[in-house]
DNA sequence: GGAATCAGGACTAAAGTGGTCCTGTATGTC
DNA sequence: GACATACAGGACCACTTTAGTCCTGATTCC
């Protein structure tokens, strides 16, 4: 559906939470109840980030995340790696199908082209692009953005 | 996980496909052949297309489908608002929960601009474009395409 | 020693997707 | 006019993916 996971929106909403205070350490707990996510699920985001090196954790008592580094060298792109794996907006339907065309395949080229754009466009924007932000107010997940109202048929 | 569906993937081959030929009619059995899908799955994805207005279908004996209009006035941006309604690269989680704090979500805006980035990017190229790519053979559905080896942890 | 907190993974329920099939309608051919 | 062909629209099922929770360790501070 060329859309983010639940995951990974969340993600971004942590990492732009803890770029407000990029020095200060937050516990998972203070996460999800600035976010408004449940503990375990923002947990399991944290612990992503931080086993790409996004975060730096702490554990035990006074434990938690801050970031890895400066929110300014942190970028969306790199925040949706971290929680979906390799970035590829196409994937082979039939595993080893369809796939062992891939010579004879004429979109191929096309599809990185298209693919190596819409990267950059979300490696443009940094964690310090998102907290200059209008508000300055708690950040919630959100979304919903629908950009045109789908072009779906006349009828 | 940002990542298009397979009946995307097939709706751009397929496209890419009849933009060969512009003006010739072509049975949903052709196309099934021509692009190695499944009959009913292409039919499937001949469909929406159709009564997206991206193609103009006839019906009966030698009926069959063709391009609504020419391969440069047709982007994949349009192809994917087919096949997947609105363009949205995220979604509000809980439907009515968080996101009824959509005013005071600092994101908000920022996802916007990336989500009309990425549209522009998808935008931008026509099947016309598709249709120039390298080989002349047969087009078939491909993908897997991995700008960049995972950025996955150092772990 | 005990409380707090992260690490890692297992597990379940729900949602989404892919793919097929069935019934109906329109069109060309004989 | 009968029949074969081909699209229209939707129902349906199997499978995969995702979200979310929980459990058992390991680590650190007081």
């Amino acid at each position: 559906m060329l859309k983010l996971s639940k995951l990974t929106d969340y993600g971004i909403v942590v990492m732009t939470h803890l770029a407000q205070e990029p020095y200060q350490v937050h516990a998972a707990g203070d996460v999800a109840v600035a976010t408004r996510v449940a503990v375990p699920t923002v947990s399991k985001v944290l612990k992503r980030l931080s086993r790409a090196g996004l975060l730096v954790s702490a554990r035990g008592s006074k434990g938690g995340y801050r970031l890895g580094r400066m929110p300014a060298a942190i970028s969306v792109a790199q925040v949706i790696d971290a929680l979906e794996g390799p970035f590829a907006i196409t994937e082979c339907a039939s595993d080893g199908g369809s796939c062992s065309q891939e010579s004879h395949c004429a979109v191929r080229a096309n599809w990185q082209r298209i693919n190596d754009t819409v990267w950059h466009a979300l490696a443009g924007v940094s964690l310090a692009d998102m907290v200059m932000a209008p508000a300055g107010e708690s950040v919630v997940p959100v979304s919903a953005i629908t950009v045109r109202p789908a072009r779906r048929a006349s009828r």
